[in-house]
DNA sequence: CTGAAAGCGCTTACAG
DNA sequence: CTGAAAGCGCTTACAG
């Protein structure tokens, strides 16, 4: 049988309460006990049972982890350096993916409360808000990746104004005036800040965007694809296009590929995201990292210092600087080939 | 506060331990009070504990899942595939990766008993197997992606054996003779029987690999690369490659871009798991993938099955079948292109 | 510095 | 069909 909190303290001829008090190093206890009762304990190989002093009011050290699709390269990135973050502080973290469902999401939230976990992490999707507005009144929480301004929560973002300004930079430098973008669904405010920054930029070079050359997508790839190849086949065709996710980029990099047009010869590319996908297209992406360990660093930074404080206190909006990465699909506007048929 | 099973109790004039056999369908409890305490659990949003009826013997509902990096696209996809099956059957999983390394494995083993989970699954590579050992005797244990043969556990796998056969196939069929296999490093079960398959295969037509021409890597992509451009500047040099991972596989397609040598025309590359990477790449890889969906599920089936039977039974071990995805990377032996120099 | 006792929120024989 | 009571393995005032 496994060794109890009893075992320990009838083996070292205390009450258990010293036992605990050595356990948590609470309360003055002499030295010498002190080393006796460790020295038995692993002696017995005694682990103190998380879910019995959880239910004395403790912490459960277990966080929830609410994303769309650990599968999905970015978040998966993302969750690692959650994971990582956690471990170090002694925390473990349950991993929820979404698909964006706001069923999904109430079932996830109402087990991870059955379960005591001490914090969530949100960086999914949902179409009902309220949903976040009542799990934080009832638990830290913080948000990472995106905002929610119609709730008041800490949150944790990339700053995604400025890589959509860095984006159009690169393209500016290597003289593109004539974009597109391929952006996700402007619902999510990290799509709409990026492509913000990338307008705005272009604006302060009096280059302007037609609206025709403005392309939501869904997530996938071949969205990405089928957008890009409507942008390439127009008269006035983009010399460049900015896309809000390396997966966009992926099906922009196919359809220029199926119409004949060359990277970057011919045509730039930039992504966003930088995750393993942009190392592996031919060619590599030009890409706009975010920073994902910090990111996952940061928010559960955000929540375990909730677990301090006893009364609500300002919530913090954390945004982390976004690096271009220049890989190989960016590259000069090339004059040779005409762009005009 | 959170309503306790004490407040339903009250509210329903009823003892607690009525209640608590309404909420486990147990005993046998009138229609009537049944649906009344429904009612009332519902009017109090009264959620059982976890925690408490964890402490009281009954399960954790809670699993652990150990893979080497939960960023690794298909250890990402294998972990949404036991999210999914566990989600349905009411488990949450607490993931962990461990880098392969024995002191992460250790620690978090050690965590994960504390928590009681109510099994483990391992994905992770570990030198020390007696830390397999151990946990098997303690816990329920399933092994998924590999064989650890010292230990006897239940086991699910992809049929590697099997799928190193086909890719042979695929290759002798396009009329290739001339190999080569670039593959994980072979203290690993999966790798071994890859190459295997695909020797056995190889070796049942007349044709044989030169020592040289099997190639061990460690996990990344830039061994991979390096591996392949070696490979590849031999005056026999290989007219088809076969990599034992889709990382490997973007590896030797950057070498053989880098040598002016084009795939599938003068090169055909065969990799195996795939994961989004083989869709990804140009050209997209032809790749004999995992059931990564069944990987997952089965373990889960596996490791709550054991929950089930008292006495320790026959260990199983599944082993599913793979499937050979043709995309772009391979092609006919062109004889157009003079392979010797 | 140390311990007795109550309590966390449940489940489970057992008795009725 | 229902309830009283013990117990799961801890922590925490409180008293000494």
């Amino acid at each position: 049988m496994k060794a109890t909190i009893y075992d320990v303290a009838r083996e070292a001829g205390v009450s258990i309460a010293t036992v605990s008090k050595v356990i948590n190093a609470k309360g003055k206890i002499s030295q010498e006990r002190r080393e006796e009762i460790f020295a038995i304990m692993e002696r017995l190989h005694y682990q103190p049972s998380v879910i019995a002093s959880a239910l004395t009011g403790k912490h459960t050290f277990t966080l929830g982890l609410l994303i769309p699709d650990i599968a999905n390269p970015f978040f998966g990135e993302v969750a690692r350096a959650v994971e990582d973050r956690g471990h170090q502080l002694g925390y473990s973290v349950i991993i929820c993916s979404t698909d964006n469902k706001d069923e999904r999401i109430e079932q996830y939230i109402s087990v991870l409360k059955q379960k005591r976990v001490d914090g969530i992490i949100i960086g999914t999707g949902m179409e009902n808000t309220d949903i976040l507005r009542d799990l934080g009144e009832s638990m830290p929480v913080v948000i990472i990746g995106r905002e929610v301004s119609a709730v008041s929560v800490h949150t944790v973002v990339a700053d995604d104004w400025q890589g959509g300004r860095s984006a159009a930079e690169h393209l500016l430098l290597l003289g593109h005036r004539r974009m597109a973008v391929l952006s996700e669904s402007l619902t999510v405010s990290s799509s709409r800040e990026r492509l913000h920054g990338f307008k705005q930029r272009l604006g302060e070079e009096g280059v302007m965007m037609s609206e025709r050359h403005v392309r939501p997508c869904k997530q996938r790839m071949e969205d990405g694809k089928r957008e890009a190849a409507a942008l390439l086949q127009g008269s006035d065709r983009p010399t460049a296009i900015f896309c809000c996710n390396d997966l966009l980029a992926v099906g922009a990099l196919q359809a220029a590929k199926e119409a004949g047009i060359r990277v970057p010869s011919e045509l730039s590319v930039v992504s966003f995201d930088n995750t393993i996908l942009a190392s592996v297209t031919d060619p590599p992406l030009t890409s706009i990292a975010q920073p994902m360990e910090q990111l996952g660093a940061s928010a559960v930074d955000l929540l375990l210092e909730q677990f301090a404080q006893e009364a609500p206190t300002v919530k913090h909006r954390i945004a982390l600087r976004t690096e271009l990465i220049v890989r190989e699909s960016t590259a000069c506007v090339n004059l040779a080939y005409p762009i005009d048929n």
